[in-house]
DNA sequence: GACGGAAAGC
DNA sequence: GCTTTCCGTC
């Protein structure tokens, strides 16, 4: 038995609540598994170890026993208990630590990380068991499973961010909702017994504090208590009475108190601090996140992945730069950026050496980020309830000149009319910039603070006025999309390896034989990628509407000719003055195709420096409204698939020309 | 020990 | 839908 204060496990109650297991009115054995966890009692049972999420059965055949007598099934064994973990494995809950007996692994990431940006794992890495998931902090943040597994365990409707639920839940559990076996038996009584149940619950927690917490103080394991500081929180974990899980740092050289930071307590690495950052954050992933990785994948809403994260302003601008760093953020291959080497990559200000494997894998540019030093504000709920840090609006006037554009999906330029290159100038309006255009219609714009600076950072501004080859710049796709990416393939993906869940979509679409293929060109085909840009509200700055970040209505379709495209494009400010009918444009833009086609053997280059410059235009011309739906999945010939996408554009843009008409 | 198919129970 | 039970395989 450990010390007060050692074992405890930061999950709500609610993550136990067996009525929200979906399917099931019983409490489900990751649940269980994960309240045995939580009880010191049970460490000699069943207990956190080693990576995070990460787990050994030290008992099997009294967890089996437990498990039992919680579904009143006597003849429970670990044959079976460990069959039904092995189911598991197919929805992503738990893993099999192989090569350790007994040893399973939840996949916090897929519960927590991904669902919960806003951890503290600095905390965590000091003085949380080094297997333990991550400590939820802070009052804006919700904290949920994906749906697919404890999705359910709280309905939509259940925020996650009000204490009350938590409180509900915990008075739940404390009144053994559980279902029970009568027989007294219940392992649901025992660990009430020594839980929340007969109001011995909190007992361990010792520092913790968590005895003033009243019924509800339990839901988060005093999180949400609000006198609960974060030091005695986590000194719940482990503490010198595990040896299992040592500190990884003293927590004087981990506290770091950031009266920007919405989190207490900040661990700041030192340079080269690899041993307090280090740890890799996903419980899912290995511990060594960056050894085989050239880039760092995308860790969709995760900033912890395979890296050093916490959210300690700095920390989040490395996350943060690693995001823009990214390639598979650009949507683009590596081999993109050989093809665009003018491209601009904001980069975040860093101390000197790179830090984890997105550091200095590409050679681009690094203009300077200055990201808002808080970085995180929290209690900003995302409209759909995600709490996302980089959202907040108080980035929006603050950070104007040197923010970084982050998450951008970097896309190709349309294929496009290099013919219309000399057109240009007298078509195009006076933009504020390329990028603003761009991007400023962005839809999603996950870490839209720094997507408005972006739009008026010099590095934008630069790459327009020195006519570099134009980028269109996106962001990639919302964080609703994202997160249901998580939840739908929980179960659908397969399980080989589950490392490669937490890389993008987008590391597979490197071409794999080495083409240098103009990478979202072929890759970002999706209509994820043409995303109906949205002029930039009134009074913000690009990106930085709420209403920009995510517009599904907005997300524009392949139009047909002559079909009005008000209801999906939004009419550009930049939309040429004089109403010139439908039909004539049409006839001029196909002329303008033939010509085009008529040169097709321009090198790629050219080809590419043409169509940038085409695209800068069109975007500028139509406020960045359109691009032309590249045939995704049949190639057709260069010529043909560049004319095709030209009318597509043409036809779109022409559409909402006329739509102004 | 671990895995996973199959069938059945709840 | 989730788990239990059984079982063959590695």
């Amino acid at each position: 038995m450990k010390p007060p204060g050692e074992s405890g496990f930061a999950f709500p109650d609610w993550a136990y609540k067996p009525e929200s297991s979906p399917g099931s009115r019983q409490i489900q054995l990751w649940h269980f598994i994960l309240e045995l966890l939580r009880k010191e009692e049970y460490q000699g049972v069943i207990a956190w170890q080693g990576d995070y999420g990460e787990f050994v059965i030290k008992d099997p055949d009294e967890v089996a026993r437990l498990w039992g007598a919680r579904k009143c099934k006597p003849q429970m064994n670990y044959d079976k208990l460990s069959r039904a973990l092995r189911y598991y494995y197919n929805k992503r809950i738990l893993h099999k630590t192989k090569g350790k007996r007994f040893t399973y692994k939840f996949n916090f990431n897929k519960l927590v990380l991904v669902n919960y940006p806003f951890i503290d794992m600095g905390s965590a890495g000091s003085g949380v068991p080094q297997s333990a998931p991550p400590v939820p902090t802070g009052a804006g943040t919700h904290f949920r499973f994906p749906p697919s597994t404890p999705s359910d365990v709280l309905s939509p409707n259940e925020d996650l961010r009000s204490p009350g639920v938590f409180g509900t839940v915990s008075r739940r559990m404390a009144r053994g909702s559980v279902s029970d076996c009568s027989d007294g038996t219940s392992v649901n009584s025992e660990i009430e017994e020594g839980g929340g149940g007969g109001g011995g619950e909190e007992r361990p927690s010792g520092g913790s504090g968590s005895g003033g917490g009243g019924p509800g103080a339990g839901g988060f394991r005093g999180i949400l208590h609000p006198r609960l500081s974060h030091e005695p929180l986590f000194r719940m974990y482990s503490g010198p009475g595990n040896p299992n899980h040592p500190p990884r740092a003293p927590p004087a050289h981990r506290v770091v108190p950031d009266p920007l930071s919405p989190f207490p307590v900040s661990p700041l690495p030192g340079p080269g601090g690899a041993g307090l950052l280090a740890p890799p954050l996903s419980p899912a992933l290995s511990m060594t996140p960056s050894s085989h990785l050239p880039y760092t994948p995308s860790p969709t809403l995760s900033p912890m992945l395979g890296s050093h994260f916490s959210f300690n302003p700095e920390d989040m601008k490395r996350y943060l730069q690693a995001h823009t760093q990214s390639v598979y953020n650009y949507h683009l291959s590596p081999r993109a950026f050989l093809h665009y080497p003018n491209i601009v990559i904001p980069q975040p200000q860093r101390p000197d050496k790179g830090l984890g494997p997105s550091g200095g894998e590409r050679g681009s540019e690094r203009p300077s980020l200055n990201s808002h030093p808080s970085g995180l504000p929290h209690g900003h709920a995302h409209p759909h309830g995600h709490a996302h840090p980089i959202h907040h609006p108080l980035h929006l006037s603050e950070e104007s000149a040197h923010m970084s554009p982050f998450k951008f999906k970097l896309q190709p330029p349309p294929l496009g009319r290099k013919q219309r290159e000399n057109q240009a100038p007298t078509q195009t309006q006076a933009s504020s910039g390329s990028l603003s255009s761009t991007s400023g219609l962005g839809s999603s714009v996950p870490f839209g603070s720094d997507l408005s600076s972006a739009s008026g950072s010099s590095s934008s501004g630069s790459l327009s006025n020195a006519g570099l080859p134009k980028i269109k710049v996106e962001p990639i796709s919302d964080i609703e999309s994202e997160e249901d990416v998580q939840v739908t393939d929980i179960s659908d993906e397969e399980g080989e390896d589950r490392e490669e869940d937490f890389y993008p979509p987008h590391g597979r679409e490197q071409q794999p034989n080495g083409t240098a293929a103009p990478p979202a060109a072929e890759e970002d085909l999706d209509e994820d990628v043409f995303k109906t840009p949205a002029p930039p509200p009134p009074g913000l700055p690009p990106f930085l509407g709420p209403e920009n970040r995510r517009p599904p209505a907005l997300k524009s379709e392949p139009v047909e000719p002559g079909e009005p495209a008000a209801a999906v494009l939004t009419p550009s400010p930049a939309a040429p003055p004089k109403c010139i009918p439908l039909k004539l444009r049409f006839k001029r833009r196909w002329s303008e195709d033939q010509r085009m086609e008529a040169s097709t053997e321009e090198s790629d280059d050219k080809k590419v420096r043409a169509e940038e410059q085409d695209g800068r235009r069109g975007v500028e011309e139509n406020g960045g409204a359109e691009s032309p739906p590249l045939a995704p999945e049949c190639p057709l010939p260069p010529t043909q698939r560049r004319v095709s996408a030209e009318l597509h554009r043409a036809t779109a843009q022409l559409s909402l020309e006329n739509n102004d008409c």
